[in-house]
DNA sequence: AGGGCGAGCCAC
DNA sequence: AAACGTGGCTCGCCCT
């Protein structure tokens, strides 16, 4: 049990001392409480900041009202405490509080160490570990942590046991700093940590900025969507039904069937004599569409469906009150390759279709920049690989496919037939994900012996890859681990029996490396693009996966669009050195390329 | 009633 | 049946 004395700081002198005393240390524990979780509901009520000897002040917000001038002025040293590169603030989470002091203290956090992102990187992408503080605490500290206050009511007077527990949340926080840089140095990942930190605010900006959606659009693309799935639904139920009417006196007694259960639709389809499969799923359907019409009609129908649940009225749900925009929830480290997920809503998933895109629009005034990174699992590959082939494709600027179509079908580069490159196109990105011949031959169409001469072919063009790509799945299976460029550490844990683990390692082996560099990159970005635009009205307002969209005013939309590249362009060349890295960027009133 | 899970499908 | 990687969302179904 961590010894924790705390001590309420109510007035502008109080607050001067204890920043005083805690300007002293190289870092402190650092946590807020709120009366929301969302900071346009909300307001920030307490700061609770903690010295390494265990004592923590707890600042009442509520004794330094906002519109009163003087004493929003006397919070001046707080917010120059969180700004400044030192003392280093320990925080759980800290996007969470970047928001809430930047959106209602007004500034910026300097010098962070965040212990969930530390204990993500240091779990190596285990999916069993949960990162709540009070799982980490137990994990690195041996300590229980009560998070009963957690969601308790922070805006009146608070109770003796709300105090205490904002104190030992934020107490907490310098002895876990240190067990975690521990772990963190063992596994070498202080230089993955640093990226990660670095992106903090960056995120905390893209999630506090959110994204425009033009409700009346998206309501008007509804429902003709929603037209159409009625005008299906109709027509499904009446040919479902021709079985069960046989006998059926009036034609309005028959009862609809739910075609969203597969129990319902496999005894409805039975009754009128479609040779079912064992299951109703839509790839074991397809084969079955040209000869039943009832069978074309309901894969329509699940097409349609299934854009109305995902992309209805729920998104619109999500459109915040105070600033008619979707603040959508980032995950930093939302897989173990280091890519960030996406939820309320995934924003990362909307379609790709023109009705959809174009109702994410700039508002008045405003434009958007749309910029993402040309082919950078290919040039990332090229350049981890050093296969002289890749790499002279991406120097001499060539169409990459266009040369490795020419290579495996052994024809002159100018004489390559469009579904040649296709087939090209698909080996190249297949290749990152550890494609074999059975998949390819199924995705393309080509026998299973045609594919595999042409993966041998393939793998003879590109010796160099052929062999990084063994080794990686080697090592992968050695040393039940693989890493990026930026260091990051994924392990593998599988049954070495288990031949399917295995092979599934194998493949992680070959793609996290390269998959996780395309996102250490992408954070890299967003960190130098932070810099750039925080000068300036322009936010970034979606990223995904190697695609950034930014906002900015119409008047300077050019300028913006050429420091989006640039930050992009740069951030690329610190991993990726042995080809150029593009970034392919447009300005547009819609989410639309 | 509500959590867990698989199926299906969206993004990259 | 399974199938190249990483996610999230929604549904029905199954279990408690």
């Amino acid at each position: 049990m961590i010894a924790s004395t705390y001590q309420l700081i109510n007035t502008a002198d109080e607050l001067r001392t204890a920043i005083a005393e805690l300007n002293q240390h190289p870092a402190v524990g650092f946590d807020t409480e709120t009366t929301s979780l969302d900071p346009y509901a909300g307001r920030l009520r307490l700061v609770q900041l903690a010295a390494p000897d265990g004592r923590v002040f707890v600042i009442d917000l509520d004794r330094f009202a906002a519109g009163d001038a003087h004493k929003a002025e006397s919070l001046a040293p707080l917010r120059a405490l969180l700004a400044a590169p030192r003392p280093v603030k320990v925080a759980h989470n800290a996007k969470f509080d970047a928001k809430w002091t930047k959106h209602q203290l007004g500034g910026e956090l300097g010098g962070l160490f965040d212990t969930l992102l530390a204990s993500q990187i240091v779990s190596a992408g285990e999916t069993d570990d949960r990162h709540g503080l009070d799982v980490v605490v137990a994990r690195y500290l041996d300590e229980t942590l009560d998070k009963a206050e957690r969601l308790s009511d922070w805006s009146g007077e608070l109770s003796a046991a709300q105090l205490e527990y904002a104190a030992r949340d934020a107490v907490v926080l310098l002895p876990l700093r240190e067990k975690l840089i521990e772990r963190l140095k063992r596994d070498a990942l202080l230089k993955c940590a640093a990226l990660e930190f670095d992106c903090v605010l960056p995120v905390a900006a893209l999630e506090l900025a959110g994204i425009f959606l033009d409700e009346h659009r998206w309501r008007e693309q509804l429902v003709r969507v929603e037209k159409r799935r009625a005008e299906l639904a109709r027509e499904l139920q009446a040919m479902l039904a021709e079985g069960a009417q046989q006998g059926m006196l009036f034609a309005e007694a028959r009862t609809d069937i739910n075609l969203d259960s597969h129990t319902q639709l496999t005894a409805a389809l039975k009754r009128l004599g479609v040779p079912l499969p064992d299951s109703t799923r839509n790839w074991k359907l397809q084969p079955l569409a040209k000869d039943y019409p009832v069978i074309a009609k309901l894969l329509e129908y699940r097409t349609v469906q299934k854009s109305l649940t995902s992309y209805g009225e729920n998104i619109l749900e999500e459109i915040n009150p105070v600033t008619k925009r979707i603040h959508a929830n980032f995950h930093q480290i939302g897989a173990p390759t280091g890519r960030m997920a996406c939820t309320s809503p995934n924003v990362q998933q909307i379609p790709h279709e023109y009705e959809y895109r174009r109702c994410f629009t700039a508002p008045p005034g405003r434009k958007l920049v749309i910029a993402d990174y040309s082919q950078i699992e290919l040039r990332i590959l090229a350049h981890v690989t050093e296969d002289q082939g890749f790499i002279e494709a991406f120097n001499s600027g060539a169409d990459l496919h266009r040369v490795t179509a020419a290579q495996v079908f052994n024809v002159p580069l100018e004489q390559v037939t469009k579904e040649q490159r296709d087939f090209a196109k698909r080996l190249n990105f297949g290749v990152v994900y550890g494609i074999g011949a059975q998949r390819f031959s199924m995705l393309t169409g080509l026998s299973l012996t045609e594919a595999e001469t042409i993966m041998a072919r393939y793998f003879q063009t590109y010796r160099a890859l052929d062999a990084w790509l063994r080794a990686a799945a080697q090592r992968a299976v050695r040393e039940r681990s693989a890493r990026t460029l930026s260091g990051r550490l994924a392990r593998f844990n599988f049954d070495p029996e288990d031949r399917q683990a295995v092979s599934l390692v194998q493949r992680n082996g070959k793609n996290m490396p390269i998959q996780g560099a395309s996102a250490d990159i992408l954070k890299r970005a967003l960190r130098l693009l932070h810099d750039k635009l925080r000068a300036t009205t322009a936010c970034v307002v979606n990223v995904i996966h190697d695609e950034i969209v930014v906002e900015a005013d119409a008047s300077v939309a050019a300028e913006i669009a050429k420091l989006v590249e640039d930050a992009m362009c740069a951030a690329g060349a610190e991993y990726v050195k042995k080809v150029p890295v593009k970034v392919e960027t447009q300005v547009a009133d819609e989410w639309v390329k």
